[in-house]
DNA sequence: TTGCATCCGGTACCCGAGTACAGGCTTACC
DNA sequence: GGTAAGCCTGTACTCGGGTACCGGATGCAA
């Protein structure tokens, strides 16, 4: 029984290697992102290493255009199917998550197939400007002069607008 | 001087045909992205007809990314410069915005290309996911199991934030 | 056991991008 | 000239995603 100090890791090491604030990892586990980790005697928090990891997946995610909620969502979507080892019966208490994971997922890949074919749109528009020396994108975008095609996005804007 | 109705777009047809709330339209106002329209003799605003378009470039810009600051920046470079018909004798007191438009352009370009190159891993992961019926994100995220790109993600996230 | 870094909870604040509302004036048309 | 729809300014609020600060408690090593 030596009394080794506890084991895991505080919330600063996380926070750090994670590259958050500390105070991001309290507010992901208010918003439900992070489990509630173990406690030291004391009430301090103490990650296993994964948490290091789950952060970063979170940002990532996040930097890519997913809300909290819907990086909440991803998250749980797998877990509470995790939450036991091969429990095969399901009972009917959850309706929401575990039938539509795959439409989830389905549905996130066009979200993000169509932002990918916006900005595929803008940054042809910006190759395109440079390329032409074009000065003013506005200038550009309204006149015919110079058909570059910021009017279409604004068109496809307005498509998904009303979609 | 048949006393003609004022010509011009008012902001509600202005917000209509761009599909934007009015209230936009001078909260754009006030952060300088749309200029200052002319004025009926009791203060209605009168909006020239390429306001609609404007606007929405604005909203196809900043939906792709681009914060109103941003955009309020690409619209000014090349704006100043056709504040007069072909005036080439450039005066010095404008530093910034003319020399480096093209730069501008082309780090925007970079920027865009990063983020279509971010999506496109992440659409992978979804697809990959989707396929293999990898029910878990965080589970293939967190073991060497399912080898799907996240933690990649992840690394070019940190990447990002370094740079 | 003392000292210092670290962490605790709670609350309050920040920013960006709008949106809502109140109370009053204009426009347009009959 | 009356009246409804539309617009005006100003202020305040929302929402998402954090951040900062406070006074107090803990962890751990010397």
């Amino acid at each position: 029984m030596t009394a080794q100090p506890y084991v895991g890791l505080r919330s600063g090491q996380v926070a750090e290697a994670a590259g958050v604030n500390m105070q991001t990892l309290r507010y992901y586990e208010r918003r439900g992102l992070l489990a509630e980790p173990q406690r030291t005697l004391g009430g301090h928090r103490l990650y296993p290493p994964e948490a290091v990891t789950l952060v970063r997946v979170i940002k990532a995610a996040q930097s890519l255009g997913f809300s909290l909620d819907e990086v909440a969502e991803l998250l749980k979507a797998g877990h509470h199917h995790t939450d036991g080892p091969h429990q095969a019966h399901h009972r009917p208490g959850r309706q929401h998550s575990d039938v539509d994971l795959h439409q989830r997922a389905q549905v996130k890949l066009a979200e993000v197939q169509a932002k990918i074919a916006d900005l595929t749109v803008i940054a042809n528009t910006l190759r395109a400007a440079i390329t032409a020396g074009c000065d003013d994108l506005i200038a550009c975008a309204a006149t015919p002069n110079c058909p570059l095609p910021f009017a279409d996005l604004a068109d496809a804007n307005l498509r998904d607008q009303s979609a």
